[in-house]
DNA sequence: AACTATTTATAAGA
DNA sequence: TTCTTATAAATAGTT
């Protein structure tokens, strides 16, 4: 990857591939998925075929049910994949401090003494030195940070729009406030939703699972001819 | 698509395929992405980096502050019990780097050579430079806090609980599998440190995201090299 | 499960 | 951006 604003397109590129990718699998095998995406930079992104939250909902409903009964038959499957993630994220983590040590380690084999990588000047260091550092530094950088956009997403506006399907409408719900209740509330669709049906004829319609919205975080366009299937 | 158990053989394949898509997004762009699969049978599969729940989650929240915007009382509330977990759980994350770091002062204190730290070999050290090396953490440690006070204090007009719970050693894990015990547990660098490098190598390691269940819906494998990329 | 002929995705270039 | 293209990767069908 070259540069950073290449990054962006590949990002962008790929996010899109994903998508279609399920949406292949929506309707080649009558699959239902809900993707949630969420950008370095926080914007969120949302695949849902039907219906994200639907899907979410379902899927938390397993979990809680889950956490609630001994008796569901689902119980040691949802349990085990549980803890797998639970151990996944634990060997991520895991990973980094091992980096940690290899950095040390590698200290050692370049015989230079750790304590001294502060005091010397970027000259002196060898290129896998600072590399290790920059990197072990990063790692640390990451995590604040992480923390940050957390809090930063939790207490900002709220700018993103997600979710629903170009399929049907959903159904209208009462106003009442449901976990998974999206962003387009069918009576949402506020002020800047106004372009919208300026992009969306029923020629250029969005294939299956596919966010419409064209505010922000999920601009999406019909595949162009040239970026379509080739066939030589 | 030729018959049933053919779209079986697709489905699977097609869902490893949207797996390693996602990670490789992942990976590549440094994003984070949830996906659930529902087959058709009613088999659930999913996709999580860094955790599929903990995703979920903060998509739900934003939904959810945004449908409730200015109004509802009771969703303030649970959002900023929301916000007070997630400060809690910066606050313990913080702590635990902190104490990462002042066991490696003290290790140098103790003249041990870093690179064999989990050895516990005594060797020859120099002060003079474990003192530089103590006040360069010590910087780096101070702006974690800085960074951290910021946080706070940008929520603080929210926030409600007492500042007091996120000094809260955390809860000592009497499980097999605890998310946070890594490398540098905070009790001192117990035997299980010695074997770890040696169980999570780099090169069996599961790819971002996958979850390691392997059973029954959660099944990952390594791809195979058969898999893999070509090259013609 | 393994293989491979094709189709598809995509990184980089225009 | 949009479009093009060479190359890498995914996958449908076959063994």
């Amino acid at each position: 990857m070259t540069n950073e604003s290449n990054l962006q397109v590949t990002f962008s590129k790929r996010r899109s591939g994903l998508f279609k990718k399920a949406s292949e699998l929506c309707t080649l095998c009558d699959a239902k998925i809900a993707i949630v995406v969420f950008s370095p930079s926080g914007k969120v992104y949302s695949f849902g075929h039907p219906n994200v939250n639907v899907l979410l909902d379902q899927f938390s409903e397993r979990v809680l049910r889950h956490n609630n009964s001994n008796f569901d038959e689902s119980h040691t499957k949802l349990h085990l994949q549980m803890l797998n993630e639970s151990l996944t994220e634990a060997m991520a983590e895991k990973e980094k401090e091992q980096r940690k040590k290899e950095w040390l380690v590698q200290n050692e084999r370049e015989n230079k003494k750790v304590e001294e990588w502060w005091t010397n000047s970027p000259k002196e260091h060898n290129l896998t030195q600072l590399t290790s550092m920059k990197r072990a530094l990063e790692d640390l950088k990451k995590e604040v940070n992480e923390r940050a956009s957390q809090f930063h997403h939790s207490i900002s506006n709220f700018y993103v729009g997600s979710s629903s399907n170009h399929v049907a409408p959903e159904a209208v719900n009462g106003g009442n406030i449901s976990i998974n209740q999206g962003f387009f509330a069918q009576n949402g669709m506020p002020t800047h939703v106004q372009t919208l049906p300026f992009e969306f004829s029923a020629m250029n319609r969005t294939p299956t699972g596919y966010n419409n919205c064209q505010i922000q975080n999920q601009e999406f366009k019909q595949v162009h001819p040239y970026y379509g299937p080739r066939y030589y």
